[in-house]
DNA sequence: TACGCCGCTGTAAACGCTTACACCGGGTCA
DNA sequence: TGACCCGGTGTAAGCGTTTACAGCGGCGTA
């Protein structure tokens, strides 16, 4: 192990008290004094000790991030952006992936006592009771992109969400800008929360634009690839066929690509196509995939900042929810785009 | 703040030794009375408090993971294995982006102290002296897929690799057995220890071959996409035309395919083309890339294992350089194809 | 009967730190 | 000259645990 506050104070002729003045700049010390502790903390290399300093400090400098198991992509990036705001401020991440086992869930909640000041939830959707019942009633609580299960009781947390009905809203009315009428639809699961706004966003533009909606025109589909392609066929077979595909996620809109050059129909000439996350991907699949952009790193940063606020001003602060905006990014294969790979 | 161990004590009227004992499940206690204490755990919901308890046990069940700043899917996929092999063992993973500021990275690496058991550091190269300096001496590290800069101290700590050398070798290899004899490599960084490697992979499976090796095929690049579209573009103007391209990277390579496609090259006809990675975009890129697989994943989970073992046989453990294995993808880009998209 | 052992339990020290409080000496003010 | 204040410092309590040690019955054995 290496030094404590002890030996420093001892090196340097002071008291522990002295030492811990100077580490934490309280209270009065002479110059002089200070100098002589700041070299021997060099010497010594000295380090305060963490868990000894959470202890009585009741802080820990860390905030914690939950995870579902199967993190891809999406949660990376929001791992970078609540890192990002965490190292500004001075505060450790702990990440914690979770089966969503219900035993396990809570297991990992209740490890998280003394070692976090507040907590990011990332998850598809969690059971708010649960969530309250196995923390810490004080703790600090934001969720991100989670939805709650139970009495949805609002002000129970911090939410942060993206703007999926505006998102979709948006990319309706631009394919029908471009003069489509019959715009499909592939829809994401059925109980998902992000693919049922991103429903309603649909439904609206179209009403907005004077089109009578079609159930025809609604394919069901699952955010898998799979079912895009298999959404892709069933859409080839309609009579007649629709001339704008909008998918309610981007590896949907992929997977009906590739049906559809399967069947020898050309994007975006034969028909229009359109997904939403803008994932990577998206821009290197030919022709390049229009879709809805989600500020994933932001959303991370947002969600720190709005726990640190919680953190640090426990009593004043109130809870919110906030969504944040999407942005329309026109590529090669809704046809609209100025430029084309 | 939740319930202490003494509120516990009092509850089931013992004293809080008995109760840590039930909770370890150290040293004997009565059936009767740890039935007693198990229900007043269960109505306090009490939770041990891991601070208190890193303070005296000296561990912390926590392992921390270094990483870059602008970490992306690589590193996510790392975490991930990470994470995995943590919870199978009950360990938490705090994880810490730094700029490579040689201050800021001295700064988090101190305030590790009496946070974690252990560290993970992944780093495209790293200070080993400096690492060594501001740590605590006995703290296990192991390092993942970074070099180490300095004294290349071998034994200093743990490493584990990606086997660059072997997976280029192969690939080289296939591309030859396809009848392909001008084969172009395009370089990563000049200095990167990956791309140094691949290089070497590279030049060792034309020997092999018996192919002699030409500077002029020898392209550089810096493992970004743009760059691989500018050699893409020198490869062109060559004369002759090499028959394949072998990038160091999947970006390098789809920057190159994208080249050739503007030339109206056709791959994999014309010029037979494979990267190095196999990131997830390699299989949408049309035809798809043929790329060297490296399990990311598992390069977090070896990691985290061998950590793992280190902290828990502190002593016996032994350091080692491991390096794990790659596997040739084969898909359309480079002609030799089973099935094709 | 006396001794020792063993199962069960409590007491208290220790981990490394922060902080309320007390103390000390010298300067200021009346 | 005495009262007071204040900068600078030390003492010690306490944060929530674990754990060495000791104590205390009851039982088996000599």
């Amino acid at each position: 192990m290496s030094a404590s506050i002890k030996e420093v104070a001892l090196k340097a002729g002071v008291s522990i008290a002295t030492v811990s003045r100077v580490i934490n700049e309280k209270g009065p010390v002479a110059a002089e004094t200070r100098q002589r502790i700041l070299a021997a903390i060099e010497q010594l290399r000295y380090v305060p000790h963490g868990a000894a300093r959470s202890l009585i400090t009741n802080q820990t400098d860390t905030i914690g991030v939950l995870l579902p198991d199967l993190y891809g992509e999406f949660f990376s990036e929001v791992i970078r952006g609540v890192d990002l705001a965490a190292r500004r401020s001075g505060h450790h991440v702990l990440i914690s992936g979770f089966h969503s086992d219900r035993a396990e869930i809570e297991a990992v909640l209740r490890a998280l006592r003394g070692r976090v000041d507040g907590l990011i939830v990332l998850s598809p959707d969690v059971d708010a009771q649960g969530l309250r019942r196995n923390l810490p009633e004080t703790l600090p609580v934001v969720l991100l992109n989670t939805r709650i299960n139970g009495r949805p009781d609002g002000a129970a947390f911090d939410a942060i969400n993206v703007d999926n009905h505006g998102g979709a809203f948006a990319m309706v009315r631009h394919l029908a800008a471009l003069g489509h009428r019959r715009i499909a639809l592939i829809r994401g699961p059925a109980e998902n929360a992000d693919a049922l706004e991103r429903l309603r966003g649909y439904r609206a533009a179209l009403r907005v634009e004077g089109i009578a909606p079609s159930p025809a025109l609604e394919i069901p589909g699952d955010f898998s690839e799979e079912s895009g392609y298999r959404a892709g066929e069933r859409l080839l077979a309609l009579e007649p066929r629709p001339e704008a595909v909008f998918a309610a996620n981007d590896s949907m809109a992929i997977g009906c690509l590739f049906a559809l050059r399967a069947a020898d129909v050309e994007v975006p000439r034969d028909v229009a196509l359109a997904g939403f996350d803008d994932i990577p991907i998206a821009r290197y699949v030919t022709p390049q995939l229009s879709s809805v952009h989600v500020p994933i790193a932001e959303l991370g940063t947002r969600a720190m900042e709005r726990l640190l606020h919680a953190v640090e001003h426990r009593n004043e602060h109130e809870r919110r929810q906030e969504t944040v905006p999407t942005t329309l990014v026109v590529r090669g294969s809704c046809g609209g785009a100025m430029k084309d790979l």
